[in-house]
DNA sequence: CTGTTTGCAAAAAATTTGCATTACC
DNA sequence: GGTAATGCAAATTTTTTGCAAACAG
């Protein structure tokens, strides 16, 4: 059974996309992390073992593996941006204070999503389902 | 019956924020459109009619009209956000070519939020439900 | 009148882009 | 060796902020 580390690093192989180390530290992040990184999370965490880093890279091989399906990106109200190596549609918990982002189990919406496609005439490719709210330590802290 | 636009008219005035013809013109917008306009959009609509009009004052407003209550906000992956006259949570259908914004019925949640405050120990407030695809009008169109 | 709001311009924040240098294949 | 990727800095985009002038209460 092969990695999907391996299996991502095979499909860039095969589109003819370079596998620079740089590359390879920002994908191993995004399928390790929990956390969903922001761009400059994973930048910070890149540069302490390759300390010419660059912010530009981590957003162009992000929007790369995006563009290939391997990852999804989830916008925020503040503008910006947290990445999940898992690009398969499943909801999210967020924390309104300290922006914490866990994942919860996939909730199938296959027969909602037929729905709204028959009754918007939309082609239906994705969702997101999120819910907002206060992580458990963030309801005993004093509000800053 | 009460108009929901006089309604929050008179919540602004009891919370002595000031009524101006501005505050009015967007609030106006946002509770009329169908379309979840844009900060650019809103204040390019009230423009014609209030040529002095500026986008500092339009952002001002949906914020103050967001703190109320009164309004929500849905944050887009380009970092831009649409408005919307409506606060409850309820799905959207977004088009991923045109950016169309449809409302669609509310899905009650409820036991969903339930469990998963259960699993995370989250206290969840709201939630956030968006199917993303192309409308019909962009599944005909060419691709730009 | 008093103090809040407006509207301009500047600032901030996040992301993208241009381009010379580097380095993968 | 040829070409694509990196990394810097500048540009872009969206939203916020500071502050003098305008105006609602």
């Amino acid at each position: 059974m092969e990695s999907r580390y391996q299996n991502i690093v095979d499909k860039m192989r095969d589109r003819h996309f370079r596998i620079t180390p740089q590359r390879l530290a920002v994908l191993k992040i995004l399928l390790t992390s929990k956390a969903h990184p922001s761009a400059e999370h994973i930048y910070d965490e890149v540069k302490e073992h390759f300390p010419t880093m660059s912010l530009a890279t981590v957003y162009k091989t992000a929007n790369l593996l995006k563009e290939m399906g391997e990852i999804s990106e989830l916008a925020l109200k503040d503008g910006s941006s947290r990445f999940d190596g898992n690009p398969h549609p499943h909801p999210h918990v967020v924390c309104a204070r300290c922006k914490a982002i866990s994942d919860f189990d996939d909730i199938p919406l296959g027969s909602l999503t037929d729905e709204i496609a028959r009754k918007t005439g939309f082609m239906i490719t994705t969702h997101r389902l999120d819910f907002f709210g206060l992580c458990p330590r963030c309801q005993q802290d004093q509000p800053s």
